[in-house]
DNA sequence: CCTACCGATCGGTAGG
DNA sequence: CCTACCGATCGGTAGG
């Protein structure tokens, strides 16, 4: 238990660390320092570096699944399920921000097996939105939307909040999910034709 | 001029790597191999490592000020100036992509002045969507949305663009801009009530 | 633009 | 968990 818990002051000291200053940055001496370690040390609890950014990497993704993967699996309408996907994702950037930006920005600098394997749950983590919108627009709950793009706009305005959420600010994450939910769920429901209609022709030009 | 020119083979292929491998992980001499040069041999051209960052860096949030600027202050309703933004700012993406990227990501490796100059430089530019969408809200050609919010919505989506797009994929820039501003303005200009309107209570609990 | 080099730091290990 | 160390590589420079 002791031994367990010293491996996780290390990875949250990583954690802080690769967020704050990027893993290829962060030395090894780095994560030691802040615990009052030598270097050297580190290795009585870690076999390496990267192995480091896997367990942060893979816990947050771990995270990510188990808070959304059962709400996009409900039965429920479409925009019921969006909506609570949305807070659960929310929620985790919000509750473990460290650990969610270290999945965001440095999962690339995992190599061979382990980065095309979290390639892969990102992939299959996308495609919760995608068929939730696909569900949509079968329902006729959604305007007929691109399901690819609109889940990667949502994704993308979404982990944006892990680069400027602050635990002190003024909304909760609760507010900032439901704001986010309400602007998504509008474009999709709202018809398509109508804010576009006067530049609907320039659309192949531009 | 080729003085000149040798310069900006340099920082092209120093835009390729740290798109590819980020700017820590890569090394002087992994420039200068890419054009078959001796490592020592840039410093002939490049005064450190950093100038090349700052140089691609600064270039691309010139790109980005030169082309969304004039738009977003062009006498035009709102709705009209946003949509132009949009794709303006996703013409930037796609047709300056490697130096986007890497401006996106990597310019928090600027150190000291140079740093806090381009985080400056970066609330200015989302100062101009966020004043476009105060200005369609204060013309009620919005509904009464938060502009801090929703611009970051709508950047973050757009960032995004620079992560998956691909010169040769089935949508040109322009249809990509299109249809990024078709689900915005939807959600902006359509009444702030009715997707949510069964959850509107629940905002503050969760 | 190259050769040859500088001191510093890197991830990681041996032996205790 | 520390001391002491390994070879490799880092950004950058001198002198030509």
């Amino acid at each position: 238990m002791a031994i367990e818990t010293r491996r996780r002051q290390i990875e949250d000291a990583a954690s802080s660390l690769f967020r704050e200053r990027g893993y290829a940055a962060t030395s090894v001496r780095d994560i030691a320092q802040r615990l009052n370690l030598q270097g050297g040390s580190l290795y009585a609890h870690v076999a390496s570096k990267e192995d480091l950014l896997w367990s942060i990497v893979s816990r947050a993704a771990d995270r990510f699944s188990a808070e959304v993967g059962p709400v996009a699996h409900a039965a429920a309408p479409a925009p019921d399920r969006l909506r609570r996907m949305i807070r659960a994702h929310v929620g985790v950037i919000t509750s473990a921000q460290r650990e969610a930006v270290v999945f965001l920005h440095e999962w690339r600098f995992l190599s061979g097996e382990r980065r095309s394997q979290m390639a892969g749950r990102r992939d299959a983590y996308e495609a919760l939105f995608r068929a939730v919108i696909a569900d949509g627009v079968a329902a006729a709950e959604f305007a007929p939307v691109d399901g690819r793009m609109s889940a990667m706009v949502i994704l993308s305005a979404l982990n944006g909040i892990a680069s400027w959420y602050r635990p002190d600010g003024e909304l909760t994450p609760g507010q900032i999910a439901d704001q986010y939910a309400d602007l998504f769920l509008r474009s999709l429901a709202c018809p398509v034709d109508s804010p576009s209609e006067a530049h609907s022709m320039t659309r192949t030009i531009t």
